[in-house]
DNA sequence: GGGGATTTTGACAACCATTTTCATTTTGGC
DNA sequence: GCCAAAATGAAAATGGTTGTCAAAATCCCC
């Protein structure tokens, strides 16, 4: 009985980038899915607590939401004009956060690293236009 | 004509780790001073701008501010319970985030990278406690 | 199938940090 | 002192997100 949570995370899949729960939900409506915006916040969130969808936050404070390919841990590479993403890995950076850290007396590490940038397509359109 | 925000950036020094304006607004409330909540806000965002204060965001979508000591670029190694803060540097990080966003054909690129934990005086009244 | 308990749904209201508005106060220049 | 420009702050607006609660769908045991 997860038809909803399913139609969202398939929603999220046919997207490049991270995506708002307004965006999905304007999304749905206009493919014609007949879902309420609550039922929306309420599955993005339970994929994110189940780890299968990533979530971060825009500088503006929205939350956005990415079904990713990979269920390890990861991190991404976001073009700051498309939201064309790509996921990344960074053993170097996990050693490091566990380091950096320990060093100071910190237990129970975790870390949250996001490399933002222009990507190619996006500032070759930019010289064009 | 900035004693607001002298006094707005004075109360941030106080603090060990990050503040949310409205932590820093009751604060200022609770000294005494006759400041008001927007003037606040504006203070931390023109500190924020001009690069005298941190920002970043918490879980649930707040904006928090920190006077660091450093103004050169870095990170911030946070306990979760009780949100002090230390500040460090990492080359081996600001490396990766330029080789990765490189090899992808990346420009412009700019990182966010926070580590938390526990500290050491946290979890040791954890375990006293 | 039937019936009742349980879960899911979604329209709407409530929340709450942040921003905007705008009238008042303060400041700086002369 | 006087005026224009900037700063201030109380109150209202904004907007993403969450809570409420009644209706609808689903499950489960018979």
């Amino acid at each position: 009985m997860s038809t909803r949570r399913d139609a969202v995370r398939d929603t999220l899949r046919r997207s490049e980038g991270f995506r708002s729960a307004q965006d999905v939900y304007a999304e749905m409506r206009q493919h014609g899915a007949k879902i309420g915006l609550t039922t929306v916040y309420r599955a993005l969130q339970a994929l994110a607590d189940g780890g299968d969808v990533d979530v971060l936050r825009t500088d503006d404070g929205e939350s956005v939401y990415r079904a990713c390919a990979s269920g390890d841990h990861h991190h991404h590479l976001v073009c700051r004009r498309c939201g064309h993403t790509v996921e990344v890995a960074g053993p170097a950076v996990e050693r490091w956060a566990e380091t950096v850290g320990s060093e100071h007396g910190f237990t129970e590490i975790t870390h949250t690293v996001e490399v933002f940038g222009t990507c190619a397509s996006c500032s070759s359109s930019v010289r064009a236009g």
